[in-house]
DNA sequence: ATTTATTATCGTAATATTGCAATATTAAAA
DNA sequence: TTTTAATATTGCAATATTACGATAATAAAT
């Protein structure tokens, strides 16, 4: 039915895969890494790099924005956008301690 | 359109997000973090477990073995699914490998 | 050979995502 | 104040995903 039964899990678990799902689509990963290489991170830039619609990649932007992986600075009529490096590394550990404690094989 | 412009971007990318997409699943994380605490791994008992159809599950099974995390070893009439560690250890590193290159800040 | 148990696949309905054009919003510049 | 530039939002079409019932496939057990 397209609906997640999101109420069968645990909220760890649904925050997790959240995280995950953002990052699960080729233009926000190359969105973050064209960021990361840049000094000033602005909208209309990723636009022509990226090669998708200004519309498209606000959407983007705005997906990355609520998992807390970019924070937008208003920068006179532009926007700043960057990485937050703390959240960053939070989701990062967050991910690691998943891949530590779920490895174990049963076979 | 919900139709993915892949051939925007690199086949490092794609992959990437790929994986990520696939962990984007909360039965997803469940089924694996269940599996990781089983000494055989059944897919019978993950129905139970999780709560969602075998169809379903079925589907989700699938999905994780598309990207190798998971091998599948017939027993009988059963089937033994399991956590491939050499891939998840693979992919771990991937996404660190991810994180590590990503993250600088630019404000 | 038939039954039983386990898992996969098919078909389909409901919902979500992706992408873009058009439009709105915002603030600097003229 | 009007224009211009940058970004966000809205509305919509196309496609993808999620979920499940029904059914198929497979192999052990009877």
């Amino acid at each position: 039915m397209g609906i997640t039964k999101s109420q069968m899990f645990s909220e760890q678990q649904n925050e997790l895969a959240q995280f995950f799902k953002v990052l699960g689509h080729p233009a926000r990963i190359a969105i973050l890494q064209y960021i990361s290489t840049q000094d000033a991170c602005i909208c209309n830039d990723i636009v022509e790099e990226i090669g998708l619609a200004q519309a498209t990649i606000s959407q983007h932007l705005k997906e990355l924005k609520s998992i807390g992986l970019l924070q937008g600075e208003v920068e006179g009529k532009r926007l700043c956008y960057c990485i937050n490096v703390e959240r960053w590394n939070v989701l990062q550990a967050q991910l690691n301690t998943f891949f530590n404690t779920t490895k174990s094989n049963c076979c």
